[in-house]
DNA sequence: TAATTATGTAGAATAATTTCTATCTTCATA
DNA sequence: TATGAAGATAGAAATTATTCTACATAATTA
């Protein structure tokens, strides 16, 4: 008897995977959330062998309750489900304690598979972010260019990509625009690009 | 007896459809394509009460097969389901053939609403995006804002969309940068937009 | 046809951005 | 622990962009 915690805003990705899941899974039991506050209620008092969390629900910052799990439950299993292919949080996510990452793209049996092996007590992660993996721990550095600024520089670019100019952002951040000019320079330049829009491309590979 | 057909890339959100239909219409007959090719294969010889059509899918323009479908099977009545709430494409579809726009999010009542109402012969649309078409037509203008513009805000408006400052381009056109700086402001005006990156936004929903 | 509006153009004034240089701080490392 | 690199901050100067006003011409419309 398994018993399992869905977590997503989708309906019918809840009872997708709710099938799926019973499909495989007889005797099981099944229960789902809609959100980050249901899930973590619905946690309180039950242990669940496997918590499957799609990684993109509004109002809810899924890596921060992936955290909060791995803190609260250390023996829970949670896969988390990505809407796209390869996203570029999934490291992070393996680093706060998740046992895989999949996307709802591939294919019936290698998310049958994935599931397997995480309830045989296994992590489970897809070829494609192996290779990431085993690219960064070599490297040293993420693919994602944008790791490489500091938490200033991030700040700032985060508002450029919403449209505020220079000065909005001095007056956000109460600084003076000069800072904020270097800060904008130095980012550019460690991104590779020269004018807004090819951030905004550059942002948008990178689904940020 | 009604007869549907999925057309979405993820296995886990057919499943899901697939059980709320034959929940909602027993008997009836569900057939899935994973991609647009596969989808116009099915389509051939089949009549289906109803289709529904997931709008992001990769390697497939469903812009295109959605005007394809209402061209070749005019009477054929689509169900466009988005994965985000409002989608700036939502009209478009709606013009190209679309009986119904929903979004993945909406709760299962409204889901169900909506599929009941197309199958009845009606169109369906969300209360805000019915708010959106009524503020269009009330307007006027429906069509592409881009034709507004005179031959040289267009001119410039090309410009800046490849990056271009203002002074390049008082270089490229041997004119003042005030004057480039007037263009720039009245076709900002014109079409409604107030930095760089919405106008990039725009160019992009027109395909510009 | 006369009046109006849209378009293309800038000069001048103003505002915003960028660049260059230079502190000061923190943090890692030889 | 000294040394140096990375980060956050600005002042001043230089460069760019915007705004406001204005004028001539073309197109449109009453």
């Amino acid at each position: 008897m398994k018993k399992f915690l869905l977590v997503d805003d989708h309906v019918v990705v809840r009872s997708g995977i709710k099938i799926l899941l019973s499909d495989l899974y007889d005797p099981s039991e099944i229960h789902e959330a809609m959100n980050g506050d249901s899930a973590v209620e619905k946690l309180k008092g039950q242990q669940y062998d496997l918590i499957i969390l799609d990684i993109q629900m509004p109002n809810t910052d899924t890596l921060s309750l992936m955290e909060y799990i791995h803190i609260t439950y250390p023996d829970a299993k949670v896969l988390m489900f990505s809407m796209s292919a390869e996203n570029i949080y999934a490291k992070r996510f393996m680093k706060a304690g998740a046992y895989g990452f999949i996307s709802k793209e591939a294919p019936l049996d290698e998310i049958t598979r994935a599931i397997s092996i995480i309830l045989n007590g296994r992590k489970y992660i897809s070829d494609t972010l192996a290779e990431k993996l085993a690219e960064d721990s070599f490297s040293g550095k993420s693919g994602n260019p944008f790791n490489e600024l500091s938490p200033r520089e991030f700040e700032i670019v985060s508002l450029l990509l919403e449209g505020k100019t220079v000065t909005d952002i001095s007056h956000a951040l109460n600084i003076q625009t000069s800072t904020v000019g270097t800060h904008k320079a130095r980012l550019f330049e460690k991104l590779g690009v020269d004018n807004i829009l090819k951030l905004k491309e550059l942002a948008t590979t990178y689904n940020l």
